[in-house]
DNA sequence: AGCACGCCGACT
DNA sequence: GTCGGCGTGCTC
């Protein structure tokens, strides 16, 4: 039994006595109720033995109670979870506690479901397999649009053949708008998990944990539920940001659920335009879906631009009015990085202004140029600021001077739409796309920028409505970057294998491990030297107020190792430490 | 995570 | 002399 405590202290567990009457009730993955130092703490079972051998057995105690009817885990996870644990170098009991439910799990009646109208999909051997319960890895499919259909046609087989699937999407929303499409062909076998209610989700996942034959609909933390009869993980986009965990252990999606497939037998099948460079490292197969990833893609060569002409070239302006003449839609992308940030009211959507000073200050409550209080909006009163880019602010201002007042963000409904990635999943459909400075993305400083930017523009080229002769304009002074090259081509495997090469020469992911190692509240710049000997490391530097530690290698298994009794250490005096292992950016 | 046990400084 | 600070260690 391990206690629902998060300390590596505990990852060994503790033996306890199972009294009679509790027997039956008790299994690898329930959890239970027992004394622990004196007072009483969950636990998860993670054996059951006829003795225990290094212990009297006088000197077990009692098991308590068993708290939940049906068990969080099963025993075919652990090794997943255990790997988990030395992975993400997190104590055991953490990992576990993300099998289970937010409430405690209940048993359910079973639903009767219903039938299953037969369509096909797009890797029909994968979902044969996967009824049949024959395991084969994992799969890539490569398409740009018509995703749940698709994710429909590869689920069929094994969901009639009474098997469930998981299908996991990088937002809330999304993974709403995919439940709400499959809802309508296979109804009460969808199982669609939100992120709020937490008595709708602990339904869901007692449902998905008794019952076949259904297809649970969620976010990344569905990725740790013991589904019954799993023969299929969907990711959807499994390398946004969304599909990996920001607090530490900073799990990845796409990592647990390969690790799942090899130890438990699901099919892995990710779905999206431009897979992760590790696909080409896997040789993992790729299925393409007929017609294009993303619209067309035109490159604006700024180097062509007579000085001064502004944020954007004239055929770009041309384009625009153009597009509105048309009773078109027009979205300008535009992001953060780069510019210094400033903060609206999120009532009256005002721009913060000090009032002592007249800057622009961000969300804090004191001015960072004058350090004066700034409190409430002086406009409405309202508490709560959230950050704009600078940059978006000054792409609405020059629009505003070329359109008037037809320019605003998603959801204002004006024909001329100004946005960053996180407006992506609410924009509808547009007529023409602009990039204002593409570069800034693909020259970021991170090992990954240009895989990262890649992904990030044909997202961008795949909000113009196609048919209707929507385009993207490119906005750069570096035409020919192979990132951009493959945009234009439509096609991003050519580009990952050679991205592949390069990260193999420095040892970079997938070629090799980094872990980024962040400590708060110690002064000492020499208490991880001896843990981290024999890794290549950067640093340690500092980041905010915390010293920060980059470590790459070949192999960080023997460091990871060795880091939690350290981590363990530091945290028992109080420090904070996060650790992200796989970090998507150092 | 808690809680006991520990060893040093400021008090009736 | 003791009350109490919270650093180290243990929990079947």
């Amino acid at each position: 039994m391990v206690p629902d405590l998060p300390a590596f202290a505990m990852d060994d567990g503790f033996a306890y006595r199972v009294p009679e009457i509790i027997a039956g009730e008790i299994s690898v993955g329930s959890v239970v109720r027992v004394p622990l130092a004196g007072r009483r703490i969950r636990g998860y079972v993670v054996g059951v033995e006829r003795s225990a051998p290094d212990i009297d057995p006088r000197d077990l105690k009692d098991v308590r109670s068993v708290a939940s009817p049906i068990p969080v885990f099963r025993e075919s996870m652990l090794p997943t979870l255990r790997w988990a644990a030395d992975h993400y170098v997190a104590p055991i009991a953490k990992i576990l506690a993300k099998t289970g439910p937010p409430n405690l799990p209940k048993l359910l009646p079973p639903i009767e479901l219903p039938g299953v109208p037969p369509v096909s999909g797009p890797v029909p051997e994968v979902s044969e397999k996967a009824a049949g319960g024959h395991p084969v890895g994992t799969v890539q499919i490569l398409a740009g649009a018509g995703w749940s259909e698709l994710i429909r046609g590869t689920i069929t087989p094994p969901v009639s053949a009474g098997r469930s699937v998981l299908v996991i999407a990088p937002t809330a929303v999304e993974a709403g708008r995919l439940a709400d499409r499959l809802v309508g062909d296979l109804g009460s076998r969808v199982l669609a998990v939100g992120e709020k209610d937490n008595a709708a989700v602990t339904a869901a996942w007692s449902r998905a944990a008794t019952q076949s034959g259904v297809v649970v609909v969620g976010t990344l933390r569905t990725v740790w539920w013991p589904v019954k009869d799993l023969s299929m993980i969907v990711l959807v986009e499994e390398d946004r940001p969304g599909m990996k965990e920001r607090q530490t252990p900073t799990v990845a999606a796409g990592a647990l659920a390969r690790m799942r497939s090899a130890t438990e037998g699901p099919h892995v099948v990710l779905l999206g335009r431009v897979p992760g460079v590790h696909i080409v490292q896997d040789r993992t197969p790729l299925k393409r879906v007929p017609g294009r990833l993303w619209g067309s893609v035109e490159m604006v060569d700024r180097t062509d631009d007579p000085p001064g002409e502004g944020m954007f070239s004239r055929r770009v302006k041309v384009a625009i009015t153009a597009t509105l003449r048309r009773e078109g839609r027009v979205f300008v992308f535009t992001h953060r990085r780069g510019y210094a940030p400033a903060a609206r009211c999120v009532g009256c959507r005002k721009l913060r202004i000090c009032p002592a000073c007249g800057s622009r200050p961000d969300s804090r409550p004191f001015c960072p140029r004058c350090e004066a209080e700034l409190g409430l909006c002086p406009e409405c009163g309202g508490c709560r600021f959230e950050p704009l880019g600078a940059a978006v602010g000054r792409v609405t201002e020059e629009l505003r001077r070329m359109v008037a007042d037809g320019v605003g963000d998603v959801g204002s409904g004006r024909r001329v739409i100004v946005g960053t990635e996180r407006d992506l999943v609410a924009l509808e459909p547009v007529n023409l796309t602009v990039v204002v400075d593409a570069d800034g993305l693909v020259r970021g400083t991170n090992y990954r920028a240009t895989e990262e930017a890649l992904a990030l523009l044909a997202r961008v080229a795949a909000t113009v409505r196609r048919r209707a002769g929507g385009r993207t304009m490119v906005q750069t002074a570096d035409p020919s970057h192979p990132v951009y090259t493959a945009l234009r081509r439509g096609d991003p495997v050519p580009y990952l294998s050679d991205e592949l090469m390069a990260r193999r020469r420095f040892l970079l992911p997938p070629c090799g491990e980094v872990m980024v190692v962040e400590v708060e509240g110690v002064e000492d710049r020499t208490v991880l030297d001896r843990v981290l000997e024999g890794s290549t490391v950067f640093g340690p530097a500092r980041a905010g107020d915390r010293i920060r530690w980059i470590v790459q290698g070949h192999d960080l298994r023997e460091t990871k190792e060795r880091l939690r009794a350290t981590i363990g250490r530091l945290r028992d005096r109080g420090c904070k430490v996060r650790l992200d292992v796989d970090p998507r950016e150092f």
